[in-house]
DNA sequence: CGACCTGGTTGACATGGATCAACAACACAG
DNA sequence: CTGTGTTGTTGATCCATGTCAACCAGGTCG
């Protein structure tokens, strides 16, 4: 195993409070004097280099994570070797709760790029989150949102076709750049077609002909990576319907 | 919409101190002075008859919900009408969940038989986890159990085939009325084969045929919702390599 | 009792996506 | 610049599952 031990950075004091990402995070909500009194939830700041694990299945359970910078999937692996993605995480997005009911992480989380995380100690997070009503109220959204999410890609999965599958991906990527204050028309993915394949059930070979299809029909220009989303509306009629069987 | 209002039930101050469903349920886990002081947590008990919901899309959170004696489904709807089965809960499992987020249910909650729950003021779940740790550290472990139990369905539908998915769900469910202590082999399902094909993201004849074949092999007896598994790792066999390609 | 309804099974056939294979675009090392 | 590995695209073919349709079993109601 590589040495990717936790950094910890000095002058670490103030990382909520003086963070830029208050509005994405475990904070959000919280009224000011209580964020300042979440200082000392993050106990050490961790670079995690592309390809790398955050944690793997089976790690012991201690922290959770917000993404400073970068981007992560998290993965399940069969034994026969198969995979599947369970989702990619951007700035400011928490991994790690997964490890909570068994104390043992139960996926795998990999930096997609070059990133950085908050490490939040979850000894002391239950601590203060017994103390700040609003950090508690704040983690159990977090956590019911990650349900809701896996309730959507359940959808995705079990009942939509392959390009509508990709019509949601790409529309739910672009809404999350936007949140974040960046263009929703036009962004570069970090993950590979057939990651993307994985997290929807589908094969790399379907991917990559699903785009080149939405090229031809004007919803997008992709370019590799780079995706320009020309006709939104369009994207959100093929998933509505696609023949209203 | 028909009423379904709470039912409050006097004497139901020992609600959960006086429950056999303690090693499933919430207080799974905590001391017995704590238990009783959960007594005052569940405010009403509520029945719900077959087909009738607990909650729908869209309705206020108030609640979470113990199951206490029956069967649900919980299901998402997309426009066109399409339905994505998300998750089967059976006795001593929480309902609600997905509610917390946005304070609106965003799944609907339908009872599969006669059946009844305990209803659990989130308010007061909150302020109580902020007093005792073991609500609180067990509160967060059901979620997060019901986030890794969506990445196995993830894992399910995006990377398993037809047989394969049967197979899992039938272990899956052998083992929940195990733990329950009932047979781990011979059981009844609650639930159609629509539904049981909607939550494996099949087609019902597809579930069926999966059935007919496994009765062939030797590995299942069906009889309509009858079950009784033959050959527990004929099953196990199937879902770990099936081509291990 | 028979009529009707819902849910389950089975067969014949159609098709969306998987598979296999060739090649193109790009990234990076030397 | 060239050579090599990785990622993405596209075509031809195949097959697992969907679709459509007939029929069966059991439960309910008059």
């Amino acid at each position: 195993m590589k040495a990717t031990a936790p950094i910890t950075i000095a002058g670490l004091k103030k990382a909520c409070s003086q963070c830029n990402l208050l509005e994405l995070c475990l904070p959000f909500g919280m009224s000011s004097p209580d964020i300042h009194r979440l200082d000392e939830l993050v106990c050490a700041q961790r670079k995690v280099k592309r390809q790398q694990p955050l944690y793997r299945t089976g790690d012991p359970f201690e922290a959770i994570y917000a993404i400073r910078t970068g981007w992560f999937k998290t993965d399940v692996l069969l034994e026969d070797g198969r995979e599947q993605v369970t989702g990619f995480q951007m700035t400011g997005e928490i991994l790690g709760l997964d490890g909570i009911s068994t104390e043992l992480h139960s996926c795998n989380a990999v930096a997609l790029e070059d990133s950085e995380v908050c490490v939040i100690s979850y000894t002391k997070l239950e601590e203060l989150a017994r103390d700040i009503e609003g950090l508690q109220h704040q983690f159990h959204k977090v956590m019911s949102r990650e349900i809701v999410r896996d309730h959507g890609v359940m959808m995705l999965l079990g009942s939509m076709r392959a390009e509508e599958r990709l019509a949601a991906f790409l529309l739910n990527m672009s809404q999350r750049f936007t949140t974040r204050g960046f263009s929703s028309a036009e962004f570069h993915l970090r993950m590979t077609r057939e990651e993307i394949g994985s997290y929807l059930g589908l094969k790399l070979e379907t991917v990559s002909r699903a785009f080149s299809r939405f090229q031809d029909e004007g919803l997008v220009a992709v370019q590799q990576k780079h995706i320009r989303i020309l006709d939104n509306n369009g994207l959100r009629k093929l998933i509505q319907h696609q023949i209203a069987r």
